[in-house]
DNA sequence: AAAAATATGTAGACCGATCTATTTAGGAGT
DNA sequence: ACTCCTAAATAGATCGGTCTACATATTTTT
């Protein structure tokens, strides 16, 4: 693939991604896709020949390890894992806000939506789920309830992102944030 | 409005939580709809003058209702504030497997693709999830930082329901009732 | 190094299906 | 009798997807 070809898929990619976290799968649709990223329609089926569902795969799986990557950077500044947990919400509601209440988590509409229907679209919103549990269970190592706490400091964050998603207000935010602070203690 | 007229207007509702829950706004087609209750479009259109807003808003109330009055039920039983959030979250898990990881939040999927971009959608989720929350908070008196419990509370089960949805397991959500317990202790 | 050949990517017209919504007419309920 | 409600045809827009012609790189051959 050369360094045009490249740039196009990029584009592509990110045009889905910011449409897809604003309105779904279904919200996303691939005229809209086309006329955000300025990439023609030939373009898009000769980038994903499968069509959309790998578009919103791929797009799915390439939030999922950038935020796999911002987590990594948090857990190497040695944040405890109260103050890890914190940074991530923290980040996340930055984004939210900052957006007009448009980019919460770039997994969870997709999640609900397809899951009962799409099972490569559910298997992509499984593996990034996991990846991410398994960044939270890495800085839980010292607990007992390790396990536990990493899925439920995991729904913490996405049920205070659907809240405040939902209220448009960064209150849950804060509220969750202080009590995975107390959880964590 | 007549017997027979409440029924079909009723019989739109339920198709269209049903719909709405398994794929969201965008994936409960108004044909979709139609089929699954038996009433004709005309119908469709004489009990909800304002199109497919309209219904999918009453559709979100009406759940959100629901949902308050099993809450009422268990609040009446005399069970404690961790007893109550485990039965709701019992509750929601059973009915979520039972229909094939269909069924979850009849709310999360439509406030997650509709917050941005649609006024009243949104204020019909804000004013569910705002009433959710209130019958928590009701149980947790006794509390001294019971406003963000119970925002945490109805965080937890959220992200529990969507990430049982997502890994389609009920783990997540047994992970997180235990996880409820040891946070309302 | 120039030219021909091949691979890579772009551009947009076009397709059938489906979407929400409107309209008009008449049947059913009370 | 008269309102309430149903029934279906239809409209126009948009959906995801296909196709063909063309342009631009990249390699191969001379």
């Amino acid at each position: 693939m050369g360094r045009k070809g490249a740039e196009t898929r990029d584009r592509l990619l990110d045009a889905t991604q910011e449409l897809v976290e604003a309105g779904g799968y279904f919200g996303a649709g691939l005229n809209q896709v086309i006329a955000v990223s300025g990439a023609p329609r030939g373009s898009l089926y000769f980038h994903f020949p499968e069509g959309k569902d790998q578009l919103v795969g791929e797009s799915v799986r390439r939030a999922g390890h950038a935020v796999g990557a911002a987590m990594e950077d948090l857990a190497a500044s040695g944040a405890s894992a109260a103050e890890f947990a914190e940074g991530v919400l923290r980040r996340l509601g930055d984004r939210l806000e900052e957006s007009g209440w448009r980019k919460g988590c770039p997994v969870a509409t997709v999640a609900l939506e397809m899951a009962a229907t799409s099972d490569a679209l559910q298997r992509a919103c499984h593996e990034v789920y996991t990846s991410w549990q398994a960044a939270l269970r890495a800085r839980l190592d010292d607990r007992e309830d390790a396990d536990d706490l990493a899925v439920t400091v995991l729904a913490m964050i996405e049920g205070a992102l659907l809240l405040a998603k939902a209220h448009r207000s960064r209150e849950p935010l804060d509220r969750v944030a202080r009590q995975i602070a107390t959880l964590l203690r």
